[in-house]
DNA sequence: CAGTAAATTTCGCCG
DNA sequence: CGGCGAAGTTTACTG
């Protein structure tokens, strides 16, 4: 990884055209031949960049300022730098990185529902988790107290696109006449009113549940800190 | 802003709980007290961050390693960074960047299309550009050859989820007795296959635009390089 | 490899 | 400040 901080001009053109005027900045060039530009603010998003699969070619202007032309390898997409004055300029091997190890998200959150059916309605229980539909799996197809066939969708954050998402998969479940009737039960940690409505509309229940009271109800297993 | 090259481990805790293991790796501190947390490789996304508004501590463990907790602001989010052994250490004054300058993205497009209508379709004239309805806005309301309304949705790329909004507002202005009947038209610079045959489905038609050409049709201003 | 959904999304606009 | 949609989204998963 090379890192550089410079007073530069950034030109990108490819899915769109962006101009970067002159400032300093600190430029990330990783060893996949990628390059960051970042600026002293902002959250983790460069101002500009190139992905790789990409090749840095170091060149000097007409009028003798060094220029980076940085280019991907299948698009024509070209990122180019002018370096006008060079502040610091260094070079470290990191290696490959081991990677991040996740906790936490939607799919721990089905285990926990799908061991806690009870705990999205009185008297439910488990059917089948991803049970798999023509148009893709719904998350968990429960039966209720009454026997009554119910699909859920788990989201983290409960947003109008999982209510549509619902409703697609019930309405071809009960196009099934072995299924039909189906109902929906959205839940997530938290539900958005619009989605509520939404939902409300479509005739589709809403369940906030809360992951820490789940992982209550589960064995009190590792935490990482 | 602070860049450090330092062999560290990484803990997470807040929207999720994660972790990464002792390996090289830069981390930089912006002057707003964001933390990165980079890898020699993957794209432009750190392996780990704190975005802004965040404080950072410095302090020792236990064991005499130097440790750095990171804390958000408004939420509980901590992030904590284990310098076992620091390669680089050097801080820069950036100053404020004056940021990027965009151009080409689906506004433009929506205002070219908004001045060529009839490159949509033979003798299609525009009603009004961002029409608002209860859900949002329309990208584009505009009246055909025969005098019937036409709701206009604009993709860059054009997916499923476009044809859903779509969906969604010709549905609501079909409900209103003084717009009725409205037809749809998925206009994008390319449409995928399945949102193709979904909009098909609905009923709604499918433009594919061109970009430079649409801009062709418009003065030919201003090119950055 | 393509298609789809999630993301500690971030970013920008508009009320 | 919150809601909502776009993003050069990126990333992960699945068929």
């Amino acid at each position: 990884m090379r890192i550089v901080v410079a007073r530069c001009q950034v030109d990108y053109a490819g899915r769109l055209t962006a101009h970067l005027p002159l400032a300093l900045r600190v430029i990330m060039v990783k060893s996949d031949g990628s390059v960051l530009v970042h600026a002293d603010g902002g959250s983790y998003k460069p101002l500009n960049w190139m992905s790789p699969p990409c090749t840095l070619r170091e060149g000097v202007a007409e009028d003798g300022v060094v220029e980076w032309t940085v280019t991907a390898k299948k698009t024509d997409d070209t990122l180019r730098i002018r370096l006008e004055e060079v502040i610091h300029d260094s070079e470290h091997e990191l290696g490959v990185d081991p990677g991040l190890q996740k906790d936490g998200v939607e799919k721990h959150l089905q285990e926990l529902l799908a061991e806690h059916t009870s705990a999205l309605e009185d008297g439910m229980s488990l059917v089948r988790r991803e049970y798999m539909t023509a148009i893709g799996p719904v998350d968990l197809l429960c039966r209720d107290a009454a026997g009554g066939s119910v699909a859920v969708e788990i989201k983290r954050r409960g947003e109008i696109d999982g209510v549509e998402q619902l409703t697609r998969y019930l309405e071809l479940m009960n196009r099934d006449p072995k299924l039909r009737p189906v109902r929906g039960i959205f839940a997530a940690q938290e539900i958005k009113p619009q989605a509520r409505t939404l939902a409300k509309d479509r005739g589709i229940d809403c369940v906030v549940v809360d992951y820490d009271d789940l992982r209550g109800l589960d064995d009190p297993s590792l935490r990482l800190f």
